[in-house]
DNA sequence: GGATTATTGTTCGAATTTATTCGTTTTATA
DNA sequence: TATAAAACGAATAAATTCGAACAATAATCC
């Protein structure tokens, strides 16, 4: 006997808003508060919610876990256009190598119907969505752990990447400047970036219209090194002809 | 013995909608409800639907009955006590090994308020859990992750944890024999197991009651390389006099 | 055609779930 | 710290759902 249909939507609910006073949950289940507390309290003996005095919570979310999950939000229908895209020309049975990124986990989940999929990655999210897909073989990096968006850098990652030669490096970035370079806020994670374009055949960046122009510190790579640019809006100005010039293809995956 | 048409008609509307009542489907497919019930309980024993209080659900449809997800609920009550009980037992400030187990997630998610931990894991699933907690530095073991439990194991990862020596190694396992020996159904994970077991000063097993007298087929070790047992209620009879020759300490989180 | 088997409907007691009430614990406020 | 308000959990009663037993009907076999 399995879970009461209630008690799903009573988790759906946590995990859309977070927190939910027990309250908010009688009104909103239609039923008693007597109900919701005996509901809250099986799911939350399961680890399925943590409870605190008057509502509860889902378990993992911490206020940075809730920044992640606003980042995905961004522009969520641009990114889902753009890992359709890559989905699209990405082949069977080729091997990967996709970095962090909220752009790098829609592709993990638009690349859940191939076959024979080798992935390497640093991001747990990706592994976690490609590893639920049995078709592909889904290789973890390890190392440290970063706590607000599950990304593992740091020397033993970067050691890791080192030991594979992939089809095609799959990378998102924080911002593009307007002198094509590639750009990004954690210098460790920008190791692991580097590392992967360097250990792989073809390097494709996934890069939703927000990134344009955006400023982060530290620097990643040229817009030389690359090879293919999803987008889902046509780029700003000065970009057209500094991806013209560096021989970037364009792939524009437009509503 | 092949379905009823009328069986195939049930699943087809309860595929359509992703949850159905009994009295609906009795309406719709115009039979009595003891009909639907027993046509339920043939498919949700085969597996092809699972049913709640009430009426019934795709197995497929909903995040919670997954394969996995099923076997955290298993027992879950018990292994949630075993949590608190670990929890309250781990210091601050300690280094820790976590292998694979429904029941090592559920320490993790206990030891969430702790603070100042180290703690490095082949399961995917404690890494998610732990590193929502940005007070304790979780690293992950990298290698080729297991979709059924999104558990890491092979070579690299045995290799990644060599590098280590915890205070605290807590290990899941699949049974207990009678003869004091603890095994496991994959031998990948044994290995891992087994690392992490020779590489920390104190082993902890944790074990919920239906483990004892279960049987697996790899060997991961024995009683008597265990300190510490955490279980949820007293072992049948050969046990006791096992573990007290092995020298465990046994601790019993009773309801 | 008649006997046998399988399937469905009916009835009813047991089990489960929900709402209500009320004493206890926790939290907020003076 | 004392007090009031809110939230919690246990107990009980009512309603719902479940499953087993048995009768009725349909299908199958000789």
């Amino acid at each position: 006997m399995t879970h009461h249909p209630r008690q799903l939507r009573l988790l759906a609910l946590a995990q859309e808003q977070g927190t939910v006073t027990v309250e908010q949950l009688a009104h909103l289940l239609g039923v008693t508060l007597q109900t919701v507390r005996r509901d809250v309290q099986l799911l939350a003996e399961e680890g399925l919610l943590s409870r605190f005095h008057g509502g509860v919570r889902v378990p993992g979310s911490t206020v940075e876990n809730m920044a992640h999950q606003q980042r995905v939000n961004l522009n969520a229908a641009g990114k889902a256009r753009i890992a359709q895209a890559v989905a699209a020309a990405v082949p069977h049975n080729c091997s990967l190598l996709l970095n962090i990124g909220t752009t790098t986990e829609a592709v993990a989940q638009a690349l859940g119907q191939h076959t024979g999929l080798r992935v390497i990655t640093n991001n747990l999210n990706v592994a976690r969505i490609l590893s639920a897909n049995s078709k592909s073989e889904v290789i973890v990096a390890g190392g440290v752990v970063r706590s607000h968006d599950q990304g593992i850098v740091g020397e033993a990652a970067v050691d890791f990447i080192r030991q594979f030669k992939v089809d095609i490096a799959l990378i998102g970035i924080s911002g593009i400047e307007a002198d094509g370079t590639l750009r990004d806020f954690d210098y460790r994670e920008v190791k692991v970036s580097q590392t992967i374009m360097a250990h792989a055949r073809a390097v494709w960046l996934a890069a939703d219209s927000s990134k344009f122009n955006r400023h982060a510190m530290v620097e990643v790579a040229k817009l030389t090194q690359i090879d293919r640019l999803f987008t889902d809006l046509a780029p700003p100005d000065p970009f057209p002809a500094l991806l013209a010039e560096a021989g970037v293809r364009v792939d524009m995956a437009a509503a």
